[in-house]
DNA sequence: TTATAAATGCAACTATGTTGCGCAACTTAG
DNA sequence: CTAAGTTGCGCAACATAGTTGCATTTATAA
């Protein structure tokens, strides 16, 4: 698995540290997108300081390695892409957030529907999050 | 037209206060969400303390006046609902986000997808934002 | 008019994220 | 192997959005 975390770094042209390593690991296991916060307070991670972990979350998002979201608390999640038999996955899908828990979670089957740009305007990216409680918050 | 807002606070069981029929008003001569920032650094609002502003600006919503978007710089925009003949809108549609001006606007021709809840999840609401470059930046 | 409840102002605080800079680690040319 | 150049990291300081507590003022209704 670290060998494959590795070959990741590198086809993406960046240097491989200990610490990029040790969040795409930690990131390619959970298949949620994580928050800063959630991701220092590992026991691996919170030796780096913080400012390390933000510079690094963003490398990996603008090499292409994670994807980005924003929750309605304001805070970035960041997550890997993942991989369908059919194709790469640029989390180019909708997320859902719970307000009780403040979990994220990929919902990676419902893809974002057609947008028709404003007139004149240029369309880069979209983000449709779902609000609402998540299974595990609503059975308390 | 103020008469009007004062009716909007009543039927809402809210106090007429001046900084809520400004703020009402403002929003309501505007047709695009704005952020806590360009509300106060208007003439007619300056004068209100930032934590005031912020907490009309919640009263309001949560009482369902106004409906607010957060933006992918972070910053929560709010907008009064706008009403078509056929029906109420209550900012279900989506939202532009221009990343050169970052100016928010509402796309209300364009409604939100429905979307299938993860299983045993409640859904409260949905935000669909557009990220972007607006036609008056692009011409630049 | 007066009593009550709610809104406001002010100060302090929290939290996320950013910037600048010196030092360390890695890469590459010789 | 060594030195120079480049990139990453740690630390401190900063920027900004938003919140909380509490004293004071204002809106409303008796
Ligand atoms: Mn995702
Ligand atoms: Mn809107
Ligand atoms: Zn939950
Ligand atoms: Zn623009």
């Amino acid at each position: 698995m670290i060998g494959n975390i590795n070959q990741l770094l590198d086809n993406a042209g960046l240097r491989k540290t200990k610490g990029r390593e040790t969040i795409l690991q930690l990131l390619h296991t959970q298949n949620r997108p994580l928050s800063h916060q959630e991701i220092i307070s590992r026991k691996s991670i919170s030796k780096y300081d913080r400012v390390t972990i933000y510079r690094i979350l963003e490398t990996l998002q603008k090499v292409g390695l994670l994807h980005k979201i924003l929750g309605s608390d304001g805070v970035w999640r960041f997550c890997t892409h993942k991989y369908t038999k059919r194709k790469k996955c640029g989390g180019n899908h909708i997320h859902f957030f719970c307000s009780e828990c403040n979990q994220m979670s990929c919902m990676p089957e419902q893809s974002l529907p057609w947008i028709n740009p404003p007139k004149g305007a240029k369309i880069i990216s979209k983000q449709l999050v779902v609000h609402g409680v998540c299974a595990n918050c609503l059975n308390f």
